[in-house]
DNA sequence: GGCAAAAAATGACTGCGGTCAATTATACAA
DNA sequence: TTGTATAATTGACCGCAGTCATTTTTTGCC
């Protein structure tokens, strides 16, 4: 099987077609995307931009990818929390971002654990460095006695995602305007998940 | 704000959509339902179907919170689990229900937690009749000491349905020729989540 | 330079979900 | 029965994602 380098003209097309996606998204959300849009500013033809990204979702996946990579970057620089409440805090503005757009929740959902075979998939690399990073934080924890030390920290970690992905869903059925922000409804769930009182 | 009943021949309709995508669902899968296939069958025009349901999904909707109830009749009569493995072993059939097609995993939700002011709206009605019920299984358990007592049933029922999620996530992820079954996945989070050892 | 093979881009076309102004059927009051 | 308001249905039409046979561009070799 031969694969040969791509060369520069369609790198450029791709850096392109996602740089104009990016001024799009800025302007009418992401759920606001249309292809058509993208490839007639970018000056491309359709098919071209179905040759750089498998689908819609996949386009929208680099953009997203890199959204949660840069809060992923914040995450890290404010350090190690000190206590669930903490923790919680430092996840807030990531869950703010994911609540802005059902969109966004879709294809986190989608992509988040595929096998990272696609160069594209920047959110999969997001999905396992949050993982990590979670794991790690935990870890230190646990050494305190903050966090239980009865189960991994990397099925903590693993939890602790399935738990934000539970209170995003809910928020997305509920018309939020009665409703806590994700980040409230998050919170007893991760008290009983990592600090159980038996 | 008047609102009329429904005439029978709406009824008599809405029998009849039903009724034809259950079995065009019987035979193509729910991924294979065309909401062309359903009208021509049924011999109504396309807008008729819309409606009655607020879009394709409000019709899976209803086809799939009916074999949600189903299984949750299943479940109540092979009555109280005595543990956690054989709580896992009731939810099998439900989760390899919801594995066999992305579509109903999406339309659940999609749906579940929705407020339920459509009448359509069998899942949502499903979805709170899975919490009741886990929580009254999880109650019992407490009494008899196999399950946590420092978190009420209800918060430990919904974290449950999170857990659900998310293996059920993962398994669409995953090319799941190599994986375990999501019952299988599923087991050390309940184990964690309900069991813990401290 | 000239030329074949692979890569990249093209755009007309398809499939399918969803809409809505127009039409037909039904209930009900005079 | 006849008129009329409301419910129910219709189907031509639209928007938009995704496809693929064809055409254009680049590369590497002589």
């Amino acid at each position: 099987m031969k694969t040969r380098a791509p060369q520069q003209r369609r790198l450029k097309t791709r850096a392109n077609l996602i740089e104009v996606a990016r001024q799009i998204v800025a302007i009418q959300g992401y759920s606001g995307l249309r292809v058509e849009d993208v490839v007639d500013q970018a000056g491309v033809a359709k098919g071209t931009l179905f040759s750089h990204f498998k689908d819609k979702g996949g386009l929208l996946a680099v953009l997203i990818g890199a959204e949660v990579m840069t809060h992923l970057d914040e995450m890290e620089t404010l350090g190690q929390p000190n206590s669930i409440t903490d923790f919680v805090e430092r996840l807030a503005p990531l869950l703010s971002f994911v609540a802005r757009d059902r969109v966004i929740f879709d294809v986190l959902l989608r992509y988040s654990g595929s096998t990272g075979d696609e160069v594209d998939e920047v959110v999969t690399e997001g999905f396992f460095r949050q993982i990590t990073l979670f794991a790690s934080w935990l870890g230190e924890l646990q050494k305190t006695g903050q966090v239980r030390n009865d189960t991994p920290a990397e099925l903590l970690s693993e939890g602790i995602q399935a738990f934000l992905n539970h209170v995003m869903a809910l928020w997305f059925c509920m018309e939020h305007d009665n409703a806590d922000t994700p980040a409230k409804s998050l919170q007893p769930f991760l008290q009983a998940w990592l600090c159980p009182k038996v």
